[in-house]
DNA sequence: CTGAAAGCGCTAACAA
DNA sequence: TTGTTAGCGCTTTCAG
């Protein structure tokens, strides 16, 4: 490829000046006369100048750009993220660098590197499934990199974070169930070691206990329920074939909720009179032609916009300003198919 | 934030060498003595020295970036597609920049100016909806600036282009349909002025000539059957209702596809034993319920990767070589759900 | 109002 | 084997 980028430097060649001349004039500088303004702009519109960022950010040391690492792009959620992301990016004047690490902690630290290697002004990051040491971004957090996690942060940096309130949406979703006159809400259990899981079950008491009901130890499967659609499956038919049956199910996510759905289908319940499903999701539902599941929805975008907002706070802040790290707790949004938005917090 | 870099000067101070020396050590120059040399590369290691790509990138005019400009990211098909691309890249030492038009002409040319000014080595681009002047393009076209089309492509500019056979997806999907014993085809056209719409006719066209069956007028919907999910399934009702009814439908998108299938369950009618549905389909399908609906996946992800690699070898083709643009056709994949994949092209 | 010069971090010719 | 110098494109003092 021929290089055919006219420069500040072409620009005053041409009219008989020098580039400082042409640099403040570009920029509407007060002190150039308004007909050597005009003849610049002028040619630079007419030569098609455009200003060479790189340079730009050499010379401030700052290249309004953000990096942003994900596990997977082509994922629902994160891809809502990046849209997020890049709203706000786009409107503060930064550019998106998205590197997606595929799961793989090797390939997020030399992502890292790479994005610091870039001068990024600031790093978005979810972290891979397989990291568990952190020291490729304590490293340029040392240095004074602006990062912020979301979704899948790292407790040990002492940064920005937004996560979900699983709490708050298992509440909601089992209320929700409660409300709608649902009695025995089985519930399938994610694994016992992951936070989420935690809060979600905490959720889902703490609405069984807010409207009286007791917890039933029975409706509860632990272990490996939404490992698969299958698994979720088999489970939920042993349950629907107790001598006690659940009339509901809080489905920790998509497998989970499919794989109850179908169980339910097979002993031909109707669904959501018979048996009501409704829980946690992301892409899949939305497009379900089964209308009667409740899910809770992740504030992808939102959570982008936050992440997005946060950063570059901290990238914008002045020198000598102290930012104190924020760990923003962003809303799940209720959604009941078949009719409209019931809490939507976008 | 601080700007706590460690530049090459840095480490020549330090260790009381020229700054060129230590350049030359760091990337393993064979005329640097070997004492030298580990004595630079232990305090980089030591002081984490991360090069500066920027003033990299200004040195050689050269970023290791490129720019992708799509419609919207939270899109299945594009999401891939930018998966696709980041594989390539990432594996050929290239950062990728996301820049959504949304659909946008306005954002569509700030976008392109945006990642010119960034100095990208080349552009992807999917057009948005509204783009009819490609003056954006051409001005940086013109410059020299590398380009490929993928999916949304423009005609005026000679440049790569990758596209899908819309042709041999419509093809298969209609042969698959004749295959498996079915009689009357039905056509849910898509608005006659798009080329693929046109394409995917003719596919359908062919494989009926192909296999001795007569074109039946009667069982062709014209017109704006694809607009939405509604429109549809009241056009496909209409059909099921007529005298001569099809036992079968080719769906030229989602939406028909899921309107036609709604139809056909309100008629009671069981898919895909009396009534079934195969299509042109993004994501949703994927994640349906129902198994019986066979689709012809666009190839998204390879479709990224072809871009990206005509891409790239356009950016790393010598001075004085020209590189003849090329039109890639992309075969489509033929899913048959609730079964193995039949025809994979991946 | 305009120009000359320096420098952001790096490399590569040229000198030593 | 190492150092000096110049320059990528731009902005910004400092001098005129």
């Amino acid at each position: 490829m021929k290089n055919n980028h006219v420069t500040i430097k072409h620009l005053a060649r041409e009219l008989g000046i020098s580039s400082s001349t042409v640099s403040r004039a570009l920029k509407d500088h007060p002190n150039v006369s308004p007909e050597t303004k005009k003849a610049v702009t002028d040619l630079a519109e007419k030569l098609n100048y455009l200003p060479n960022s790189i340079a730009l950010s050499l010379r401030r040391s700052k290249s309004n750009t953000i990096g942003v690492i994900i596990p997977e792009i082509v994922h629902f959620f994160f891809s809502t993220v990046i849209s997020g992301i890049e709203d706000i990016a786009y409107n503060a004047g930064y550019s998106v660098i998205v590197a997606q690490s595929n799961e793989s902690y090797e390939r997020e630290v030399m992502d890292t590197r790479a994005l610091a290697n870039h001068r990024v002004d600031g790093i978005l990051i979810s972290m891979s499934r397989e990291t568990t040491d952190y020291e490729h971004f304590e490293s340029i957090h040392r240095r004074g990199m602006p990062m912020v996690f979301f979704d899948r942060v790292c407790d040990t940096i002492n940064c920005s974070k937004v996560i979900v309130d699983d709490f708050d949406g298992a509440f909601q979703v089992t209320r929700h169930l409660i409300q709608q006159g649902y009695k025995r809400i089985a519930y399938l259990a994610g694994p016992e070691n992951l936070i989420i899981s935690k809060q979600r079950m905490d959720g889902y008491c703490m609405a069984l206990e807010q409207y009286n009901r007791a917890f039933d130890e029975s409706l509860i499967v632990r272990g490996r329920a939404a490992d698969s659609e299958e698994t979720a499956k088999e489970l939920t038919a042993k349950l629907l074939n107790s001598p006690n049956p659940p009339d509901a199910m809080f489905a920790i996510n998509d497998r989970a909720a499919l794989g109850a759905m179908k169980a339910a289908k097979e002993k031909g319940l109707k669904i959501p009179q018979d048996f009501a499903i409704a829980g946690f999701s992301n892409w899949e539902f939305t497009s379900m032609t089964d209308p009667a599941i409740t899910t809770v929805d992740q504030p992808g975008f939102k959570m982008g916009q936050e992440a997005a907002k946060l950063l570059i706070r901290e990238i914008e802040a002045e020198e000598d300003e102290t930012i104190i790290p924020e760990t923003r707790i962003l809303k799940t949004d209720l959604i009941v198919r078949g009719s409209s938005l019931v809490n939507g917090h976008l």
